[in-house]
DNA sequence: CAAAGTGATGTGACTTGGTACCGTCACCGT
DNA sequence: ACGGTGACGGTACCAAGTCACATCACTTTG
């Protein structure tokens, strides 16, 4: 994964093939894709593990219940996401940060991100589902929370920003929670 | 397009080469690429239509504002809502229920239907924005009205299903709408 | 302790998606 | 009759991705 996101920044991710990639890592093309997908997912994986975080955290809340009292679904969705933001620790900012061109210049990694997205999405869908939660209210409240998490983790790979990722999107939360009061 | 889909649905989507799509068209692999960017592209072909119909509709709205008083953003959405699912008619329904499971069982199809999920998103939003919709205001309208299009779009493309994909996109929209003011 | 199993890697051949370049042909305006 | 334009065919080529087979380290078992 280093040496993929290197030679993506040095040499751009399409002048770029799969044998360098493995060079570079001391390994041989097939082992490269005996640990990726394809090309694309030696730069999305990590997304099982956040996938997991997520559902995990949700899943754990069930304990909290009954001590003191029901847990709104968008409680829940904050849960989940300073779980999984938690896992963002500032020395792996740099990496969120030249990851960022790289998606932004070629379609076929955005649809990758697009795509990663609905399953972390989906996951914690499933995950409120699974505490009851009925439809649509369960993948609104799922969509909101992603939402804050992508739109905070934009400010986060930000050089300039100095806050935890953790901070930025519980705030954006709040902005978005504000802002749907208003909607109609 | 047609022969693509054709064949998907006979023989597989991956044991399908492109070759035998062009073959069946009456052309050669080299004009298919002229046509479409990639394999998927012939499934999603269309794309563009839609995204300059949502955007249109709402561009289209000022003249009303004048006339009707101030049109809320969630009007302007569904506004456009109508002119998109106007150019779905009931004969074209059944592309859309071949064209599911097709896509359902193939992950690099999936990446591509969520990246054109989130063009057309951006789309309505963008043109929200020049109607001075401020953020997020105008993205949150602009998710909720597509996730009402894809939503019902769903249930549409089920054969049992009678009612016009503009009647089923309002409704979905409206109950949408009353799920969100439960959130909290 | 040897034999057999297991898992990660290497090797090379192969298919196919996708690109580049060039030539051809029809159509169109002058 | 002429040159331009646009759509298509043909060929060669590259790189992504697959597959079958071999190797080697390590572990398990009789």
């Amino acid at each position: 994964m280093r040496a993929a996101l290197e030679l993506f920044t040095e040499q751009g991710y399409d002048t770029t093939t799969v044998n360098e990639i493995a060079d570079r890592a001391g390994l041989t093309k097939t082992t490269f894709f005996r640990h990726f997908r394809d090309k694309r997912e030696v730069l999305f994986a990590g997304q099982d593990t956040h996938t997991r975080l997520l559902a995990d955290a949700i899943d754990a809340i069930d304990a909290i219940d009954a001590a003191d009292g029901p847990v709104t679904p968008l409680e829940a969705v904050r849960a989940a996401l300073d779980a999984l933001t938690a896992t963002f620790t500032d020395d792996r900012r740099d990496v969120g940060t030249r990851l960022r061109p790289v998606i932004a210049g070629h379609t076929e990694l955005q649809e990758r991100a697009a795509l990663k997205r609905a399953k972390l999405t989906e996951a914690v869908t499933d995950a409120l589902h699974r505490r009851g939660v009925p439809e649509p209210t369960a993948s609104l409240a799922a969509e909101l929370g992603i939402r804050a998490f992508y739109d905070a983790f934009d400010q986060w790979a930000d050089p300039a920003s100095e806050q935890t990722l953790t901070e930025l999107t519980r705030r954006t939360l709040d902005e978005l929670r504000a802002a749907l009061a208003a909607l109609d």
